[in-house]
RNA sequence: GCGGGUGUGCCGGAGCGGUCAAACGGGACAGGCUUAGGACCUGUUAGCUUAGUGCUUACUUAGGUUCGAAUCCUAACACCCGCACCA
């Protein structure tokens, strides 16, 4: 047998449907149209990864399933190449980020052509292109124009090895999200942010029509995290200070208060006296994010002022600490350390006293004896007319009193930022914005997009695009005067959050898309990706898509109805894949000695493609087998008449498969393939059930099935064929029965044959049942002679009368 | 701490109330085809037992629901992932 070249026949049919453009779509008026799309990938020089080859091959077989199923179906591709580490490894080769982009894009489409993967590639983007990054800018002016886009000085996130500050999502860990080892440090610094909060409550709704996974909307939902609460004021040095609880009952308990360490206002409460400790306080919160996080102890100091409780007059003193978040609720604490376990350490560290207020219904609790916090349900006491309340019942009861007695309010909070797009790189979307000594804040003109990034500037230090004076020199777009030109570039997820919709329309010079068009294709109908972006790009995405249907651009609020996350392909080990671990699996070295087929038809067998697996090499070598099997079969194949039982097996494969597809359980899909290959290679079958196989294999295997499909005579692409529909009425539950029977026979006569050799078996069936037992086929199995008698049938030949023993569904047999 | 997930035979991995000693692939073993095979085909692969029957023990562990559980519930253990000083 002659190994099939499979690189050869992946590289002729590639060709063919590029020159022919069979994946080139528009809008169709009549036709339903289904969008597939996977999330693009950050062209690195690297070329694809097998976590590349895992995802977009799920897109594809998804596209053309649809698109075999009669969809008006657009499946495009673009490169997010804009970026950091674009620039940096740019920085590192040597070579402007531009070059390193262009040659990481064309290695990219390359490998994706070999893959097979049915792009559109007339609609290509790519995110570097200023006609694309230019309405980047146009919609931060909109957002600006509506109050979206602000500055503000803020404590942000700060990464020394990236150079620039980093959004909320971005800091994982306490750490950079691409330096794992490297801690993100505070810096005050003015910066822009968008105001994705004021979809915070959106965000959440819009969840609940999603057909996501359910982890990856809950993953959402904690990420936007509302907490009910009751948001209390106090009175500082004669001044109103609010703060937020969620836990309202055990404010009676109140011992101290706590003001976040960044808090704008801490000056105010620090007194003269106590000014040396804060600030020495202070500096060192300013150096310990340098260090470990994770393990902060609770600290803090005295600023010297007092708060006076609401509910009962009490004086209790203020603290600043290390542990209260700023920018969350008021960025300040009201502290119950009896019923907090912050509270309690730092209680107990700085002697403050603490007061139970909720005692546990089995026991009483001795607060100098608490070796931790009692944060349960329990009953109320030292708290005026609501002792003996139950504490869970007393958050509403209290609420409502203090809210009459205008002490406070119910509110609640998020845990959502606004998202601070601000980066002090280059290889990013300019923010079109100019600052003029008299103007101040001055957006770019419309007209004068895109503010194009300049080729020419020095990487090392601080933000390339300051070390363009000519960038940098600008005229004020209102007084004409001298102005200067903002260097930072936006955060990369800016271009992805809209991506989608530039697909729809990508060549539009006038405007940021047709509107038509966007609305024709979007919303996403099918989205692909990775797990690490629910919290990040896919709130970005969900956030910028509410906003341009606010400007009046869609109809529609979310950007993707249905959300498939694959799992991650490890390497043999088990381990993550990763240089150091050297367990990294090359796609590469594989298409090109199995072909992409064998590839492809792999990944999707390894294992359900939403859960993690292992890379196993067998799995290659096992689809490999398989369609050279395939191959061999086809090439010299005779065609018959149909034949009922390969009919009837015939549909309900494509019944199971295209269920299978159709919610992404292709290893079941492909082991129904494999059976039904089975199952026909051993008979007469005709051309059309042969032609139907083909189809259903193609979505997996494009390539192998074109070339067959061709060989079987047929002129058009297979890729441009429907896909096979059910014959109900074909399947016969009968046959199975038969099968069955055959089976069982089979193995009972070969059980027989262990214990006792003979040349002839005799079976003898119920006489209604006689047509499921085929001599034949039973024959063929055991490789023996075979007789089938009915137990009725007068000349039957047995000797020992093992028809006596026969019962339903099961035979007598006899070896002689 | 909070949230999500997983635990199946030698391995990967299906199954998610009966038709399950448990798909499919891989491995191992036996046999066939062959000069030979890492190629192909057939069979075996929990234990005991038997001319094909039957029985026992089995799907992390311990309980429970049920006529009946790998499948449902409860608890425990183990592993993986996400978020986290969010008041």
């Amino acid at each position: 047998m002659v190994r099939t070249d499979f690189s050869k026949i992946g590289k002729k049919w590639q060709d063919k449907w590029e020159k022919e453009k069979i994946f080139e779509i528009k809008e169709e008026k009549g036709k339903k149209k289904f969008y597939v799309l996977d999330m693009f990938p950050y062209p690195s020089g690297e070329g694809l990864h097998i976590g590349h080859a895992f995802v977009f091959s799920l897109g594809d077989i998804f596209a053309r399933f649809k698109r075999m199923q009669g969809y008006n179906v657009l499946y495009p591709i673009g490169y997010d190449s804009l970026g950091l580490p674009a620039e940096n490894a740019a920085i590192k080769a040597g070579t402007h980020p531009e070059e390193y982009t262009k040659k990481s894009i064309a290695n990219f489409m390359r490998q994706q052509r070999a893959m097979g993967w049915s792009y559109d590639w007339s609609r290509m983007v790519k995110t570097s292109d200023s006609e694309f990054y230019r309405w980047d800018q146009w919609i931060f002016l909109q957002m600006l124009k509506k109050g979206l886009a602000y500055r503000k000085k803020a404590p942000v996130n700060w990464c020394r090895k990236c150079n620039t500050v980093l959004a909320n999502e971005q800091v994982v860990d306490g750490k950079c999200w691409r330096h794992e080892d490297t801690n993100v440090e505070i810096k005050h610094l003015e910066q822009w942010f968008l105001k994705i909060t004021d979809y915070a409550e959106e965000l959440i709704n819009g969840l609940e029509k999603l057909d996501w996974p359910e982890n990856a909307k809950k993953r959402q939902l904690n990420w936007i995290g509302k907490s009910y609460g009751t948001e209390i004021d106090f009175d500082i040095n004669g001044k109103k200070w609010s703060i937020f609880t969620t836990r309202p009952d055990t404010i009676f308990g109140v011992t101290f208060m706590v003001v976040s360490a960044q808090h704008p206002k801490l000056i105010e409460l620090v007194t003269e006296k106590q000014k040396k400790e804060v600030d020495a306080f202070l500096k060192k919160v300013k150096s310990t994010s340098e260090k470990d996080i994770e393990n902060l102890e609770k600290e803090g100091a005295f600023t010297g002022s007092y708060a006076i409780n609401p509910v009962n007059g009490e004086k209790v003193p203020v603290y600043t600490g290390n542990f209260v978040v700023a920018d969350y609720g008021c960025g300040m604490v009201m502290a119950v350390p009896a019923h907090d376990q912050r509270d309690f350490e730092f209680a107990k560290k700085y002697k403050i006293p603490i007061r139970v207020v909720v005692k546990p219904f089995e026991y009483e609790l001795n607060a100098e004896k608490m070796s931790r916090a009692f944060t349960e349900e329990g009953e109320l006491i030292n708290s005026g007319e609501f002792d003996y309340s139950n504490s869970r019942e007393a958050i509403e009861e209290i609420t409502t009193w203090m809210e009459k007695k205008k002490l406070g309010k119910k509110t609640f909070n998020y845990k959502l930022r606004d998202w601070l797009i601000s980066r002090q790189r280059y290889w990013g979307t300019p923010i079109p914005i100019v600052y003029c000594e008299k103007c101040g804040i001055v957006p770019v003109p419309e007209k004068e997009l895109p503010v194009e990034l300049p080729k020419d500037v020095k990487f090392g230090e601080g933000n390339p695009l300051t070390t363009n004076k000519k960038f940098i020199d600008a005229k004020c777009p209102k007084c004409g005067e001298k102005a200067r030109r903002e260097t930072d570039t936006m955060d990369t997820f800016a271009n992805s959050s809209w991506y989608y919709l530039r697909y729809t329309d990508p060549k539009n010079d006038k405007k940021i898309f047709d509107e038509k068009k966007a609305n024709y294709w979007a919303p996403i109908d099918q989205y692909i990706g990775g797990p690490e972006h629910i919290t990040m790009h896919l709130i970005y995405i969900r956030f910028y898509t509410k906003f341009l249907r606010d400007l009046g651009l869609l109809k529609f609020d979310e950007p993707a109805l249905r959300y498939f996350t694959q799992g991650i392909v490890h390497g043999a080990d088990g381990e993550k894949m990763s240089k150091s671990r050297g367990n990294i699996v090359e796609p590469f070295e594989t298409i090109e000695k199995s072909g992409a087929d064998t590839l492809r038809l792999a990944l999707v067998s390894l294992a359900s493609p939403d859960k993690d697996s292992s890379w196993d090499e067998k799995i290659v070598l096992g689809s490999n087998k398989f369609l050279s099997r395939i191959y061999d079969y086809f090439d010299n194949v005779k065609f018959g008449k149909a034949d009922a039982r390969v009919e009837s097996k015939l549909n309900k494969t494509i019944k199971e498969v295209t269920e299978y597809v159709e919610n992404f359980k292709h290893n079941l899909a492909v082991i129904k393939l494999r059976e039904l290959f089975d199952y026909f290679s051993g008979k007469e079958i005709d051309k059309k059930t042969a032609e139907s196989f083909l189809k259903l294999l193609h979505i997996y295997c494009p390539f192998l099935t074109e070339e067959l499909w061709s060989k079987l005579g047929n002129n058009g692409f297979i890729s441009l064929e429907s896909w096979p529909k059910v014959d109900e009425k074909k399947i016969n539950e009968e046959f199975e029965k038969e099968e069955q029977a055959v089976e069982k026979t089979v193995a009972d006569v070969l059980n027989i044959l262990r214990i006792v050799n003979g040349e002839r078996v005799y079976v003898y069936v119920l006489p209604h049942e006689v047509k499921f037992y085929s001599a034949s086929e039973i024959s063929r199995r055991v490789s023996r002679e075979v007789f089938v008698f009915a137990v009725n049938d007068a000349k039957k030949y047995d000797p020992q009368n093992k028809s006596a023993k026969v019962k339903p569904g099961r035979p007598g047999i006899f070896v002689e």
